[in-house]
DNA sequence: CTGAAAGCGCTTACAG
DNA sequence: CTGAAAGCGCTTACAG
């Protein structure tokens, strides 16, 4: 019979190292190949045998090292993230659809920003420490996701589609169709005519498709596109706020402003604010997004609200498809969905 | 001569396998000692023979494992960032300046909620897979936070005292101060004495703090404190709008509010205005935090700006200096800063 | 159902 | 400055 004593000494380690498999093993009188099956349930083990060893893990709070398991397996068991901004306010969003079910698939997440200059450093994401990507940014360069595609890496983009000849698979939201609903309603519900778009950066994928949403819901209602109304605002307050100012400075007329995105609208409401012009009565605007803001500047913002954490979550669904080698859908479009407040001109605020 | 068809042979993978160390050495004819070296500059290698050996990495588009060289090495090179909620107006902030940090050193980052069920599961991360915590969030629980602690892995805390006996790192905010600040703001240039303290959820540290701060500022002006001016807000806002819209029904009277947090202030706004008390003029509001939304809100919210991004490169510095074996304060608190909007009743909008 | 052994792809004393 | 070899801690055919 051990004393306690004796016990507390065969439980220290003697190297001041954590255990591993073989300590496990000697303790529960098994071979390591043993104690790696009852870990992994690959191979039916004898139950009595089984508890011993599992008495022994709890016993020597045996966790396996990460490492030696990927490196004998060949699988990290790791979902990578390239982003390009950590800021913006539709991001936690992003990340938390991500984290959640990359969490309950089993896979452990890695994350890399490119925003900041260590773009050209070291490889920082890619098969030599994930099992697949997740890439939610255009700056990861070109003719990286060429090598990663050419070595049939898994991949899926988000908000992005890729070039014809990487037929990799996308999920993103339904950018026209929303444009399209919020400018109908401005046009059936108000009677708007003069409808400015702020469209994003030059080359945003995402703006140019809202903006295809904005023209096919003018031609539908036989509203002549014109072209002063579309004017830059960048996705961002600053720059939208300078040119819509600019735009009023120019005397252009219009009644209604479609903001590329919801950090577009402040900039839009601040610059009508100041020339006294009136949300809604004398400008409606809408934006695009519904984050966290949204329901609160005053009036209250009609946006389109976009499932992004959603999109988060069916990325990591998709990769890890390809991951099991099944095949997928090469795009996933999320729905969209009008979300009515004041700033359009409806009065029904809950 | 090589023939160009040859060549390109030779950089093909026959296995349809990532190239390894010894595919490197083979190529440039030398040990895979050698490679590793010029891989890690940790030896001396002769100009020649380097530059060869980066010829050949290069060709090969070889990058070495991270599992093997973790392996290896006995370090991760990755640290581990665990919190409790990824939605949260600062939580983008804080993630961004460890991401930025954490990079900088040439670590990766591993990162997980502990929201969700899976609390009870399996490990998450640990000594097997990082080399050090970042924790923010209190329900690592206590005695895994201990266990580690005793096998003196290197945790850094965030926003929370740990017990006396576990004497970890903590990196946080001058809560205190800012609230002192604050509140001493609405005394003197605005005359207020019947100062409501929205407080947010019992046991919460940031909160407890900024309830000292409070009563250290009524003290300085010989202001008795009321313990019914103390209330509940949970740092959310339907909570807090509950609350306040109670107060009021209550009669109990007052002149300001100190909401625990922005959260809380849309809250603390919304109540007062359905019952027509016009801020700032009849009531005062102010927040802390100073998230995005604060500025755009009607009237501007005058705030404390808590340097989020800042506690985070600063945690993973700290932490990074632990794992060096540099020895650490056991407290860094960072500085906060009062922004004055329009909420106090300062009119000097910019 | 179980064990002995090879192997995953690196790093790092140890010699030279 | 360089190489041969051991070793990091697991998984996984292969026998039995």
């Amino acid at each position: 019979m051990k004393t306690l004593s004796e016990n507390a000494f065969k439980l220290m380690n003697p190297k001041n190292r954590s255990h591993t498999i073989s300590d496990v093993a000697h303790r529960a009188g098994v071979s390591i190949a043993t104690v790696s099956r009852v870990l992994n349930g690959t191979t039916p083990v004898v139950p009595e045998t089984a508890e011993r060893v599992r008495v022994a893990i709890e016993e020597l709070q045996f966790v396996p090292r990460t490492a030696a398991r990927t490196l004998a397996s060949r699988k990290t068991n790791t979902i990578g993230l390239i982003l390009s901004e950590i800021g913006g306010a539709f991001f936690p969003l992003l990340l938390k659809g991500i984290e959640a079910e990359t969490r309950a698939m089993g896979y452990e997440l890695l994350i890399h920003s490119t925003q900041g200059a260590h773009a050209s450093q070291r490889k920082t994401l890619g098969e030599h420490n994930t099992d697949g990507l997740l890439v939610f940014t255009s700056s990861l360069a070109m003719e990286e996701l060429e090598r990663l595609h050419k070595i049939n890496f898994p991949i899926v983009l988000m908000h992005q589609t890729p070039p014809e000849e990487l037929p990799i698979p996308v999920v993103t939201i339904e950018n026209k169709d929303g444009a399209e609903k919020l400018v109908s309603h401005l046009i059936d519900e108000h009677g708007r005519r003069r409808i400015v778009y702020m469209r994003g950066p030059v080359g945003h994928e995402d703006s140019q498709w809202r903006e295809r949403g904005y023209r096919e819901a003018l031609e539908k209602h036989n509203i002549p596109f014109a072209p002063e109304l579309v004017v830059e605002g960048g996705f961002e307050e600053g720059l939208a706020f300078a040119n819509m100012q600019k735009m009023i400075q120019d005397g252009i007329e219009f009644d209604a402003v479609f903001a590329g995105d919801d950090d577009t609208a402040i900039g839009v409401y601040r610059a009508l604010k100041m020339s006294n012009r009136l949300i809604p009565d004398e400008v409606a605007v809408v934006g695009f997004d519904d984050v966290q803001f949204a329901r609160y500047i005053s009036p209250a913002l009609t946006t389109i609200r976009a499932p992004i954490e959603e999109v988060g979550r069916e990325s990591v669904r998709q990769l890890i498809c390809l991951l099991n080698g099944e095949q997928i859908e090469g795009l996933v479009l999320m729905r969209t969905e009008l979300v009515i407040r004041e700033s359009c001109g409806c009065r029904n605020h809950p």
